[in-house]
Formats: structure tokens, C-alpha cells, sequence
DNA sequence: ACATTATATACCGATATGGGCATATGTCAA
DNA sequence: TTGACATATGCCCATATCGGTATATAATGT
């Protein structure tokens, strides 16, 4: 077996710098693929390559516009990454740091009657 | 030229998920390899050399007892991939959506007089 | 119809992966 | 010393990567 596929996952498919910098860009507003090929002073068919894999696991939309192609961020695939990392986040903010943690997390279950989402 | 090196990151050191596994284990305290071999029921090399990767992006780090080699989580190189991901909260999250997002964050930056880290 | 522009795909090369097994290294106990 | 245990490393294979160049596909303008 080899390395998983770079379309398995959004933790595969964001791992490669380069297609951070695709959503970094997608994050302002839609885009044609030479919009990105001059910010980002890629070649052409290297940004389309890594637009299709952004496209496989969901993290870019398309949409046609005459002969260009409007990409845009759906940044939905990421929700995993986040949930994941932030489980770690005590582990290098001070503030979730060693002892304080129980006290900090009782306080987070009653702030949390605050902004729960989804 | 291939894909990134395993070890070049935190973000491709942790596309693989049997290492967030390892870290998942981990978490809840250090570990000698065996545990984890037994725990996530892989073959000990295998485990050996995730640790290995693990090791050379700074997520874990080993103390010697005996003939033991324990483990154990260090989450701050995780902090990049939180702070990447994060900046894209908006883009599945209800409460950042649409219009609502300059109210939203005029709150955010009142409320943010409560517990600011680092 | 043709040329131009915008994008996608095909093919190639070099590389390093994850997992398999076998073995080396290291530590303790009799 | 010898043996048992714990871990690391070496070597093999199949695979898919990223990047490059060349070409295909598609839409527009003349």
C-alpha cells in the first residue's frame, strides 16, 4: 500500500501547501483558474490539477462563465480538521493549561448555553 | 518531484489517520509502544514507525524506563493547522453566515474582553 | 471557418510512502 | 551468559504523488 490518496479526505487534500493557498485566495470571493495561476505564479495546468483534487473532496465548487470556470470555497469539508485539532487545544494554550483544565472546562458548560451552532 | 515528505508538517504528518490515532491515544497520557500496538491493534514496526514521523514533526516525544520507550503528546505543533482552519470557521458554521457576520463579529469583539490566550 | 483565449487532461520522471517480514539493538532477569 | 522481552531498523513492493511539457477540449470573436 502506498500514501492514502490526496482526494480521500480533506486532511489529505489540505496537507499540499499549494492548494492552501487556493482557499486562501477562494476564501475573498470566487475566482477563474487564471486568477489563480497569476497570484499564485503557478503554471496552468499544475493549479488545475490541484483544483480538481480540491473538487474531489469537496472543498471547491465550480461554475461556468463563458469559457472561464468561477471556482469557489466550500470550506464544509474542514469542519473534521477543526473538530479533530481543537480536542488539542489545551495542549499549547496556556489557558487550558494542567491543573486549571476541569475548572475551565465546568465554566465552558455553562458559557456554552451561549452560541452553540449547527 | 513527489508529494511532501511525511515529516515536513504537522499538516501531512496528521493526513494519516492511524497517527491521529496514535495522538487520539496519547492524549489521554503517555504510553509505551506496546500499548499502542495492542490499543489500535497494529503490528509493532508499523507503530515504531509512525512514531518515528511523529517524533521528527515535534508531535510526540519519548523518555526511556527501562526497557520501555514511553511517549507522550506534544500538541503545539498542531497549533498552525487550528490556526489555519479556524480562519475558515465561517465558511460551515451557522453563526458565521452571510449577513449576519458583522453583528456576529462586533459581538465577538466585545465578548473577547473574557478570555484571550498566548 | 478560423484564430484566440481559457481550461483540462495525458504522459513522463523522480520520489517516498505504508505495510509486509526479518533482523538488529537494547534492557532486564536467572 | 543466556534467554526473554521491548523497540527500532532494513529491505521489499505497489502505488500515487507533484511538477513538467504537450496536447485536447471548449467557448468567443472575426
Amino acid at each position: 500500500m502506498a500514501r492514502a490518496a490526496t482526494t480521500t479526505d480533506a486532511f489529505n487534500a489540505v496537507a499540499e501547501p499549494r492548494r492552501r493557498q487556493i482557499l486562501d485566495v477562494l476564501s475573498a470571493g470566487e475566482r477563474p483558474v487564471n486568477d489563480l495561476v497569476r497570484l499564485l505564479r503557478l503554471r496552468q495546468p499544475l493549479v488545475s490539477k490541484h483544483l480538481r483534487v480540491l473538487r474531489e473532496v469537496g472543498l471547491v465548487d465550480v461554475r461556468d462563465r463563458g469559457r472561464q470556470r468561477m471556482y469557489s470555497l466550500n470550506g464544509h469539508p474542514l469542519k473534521p480538521i477543526h473538530d479533530w485539532v481543537k480536542t488539542y487545544e489545551r495542549s499549547w494554550s496556556r489557558r487550558f493549561d494542567r491543573l486549571d483544565v476541569v475548572l475551565e472546562e465546568l465554566k465552558e458548560t455553562k458559557e456554552d448555553n451561549r452560541g452553540n451552532d449547527e
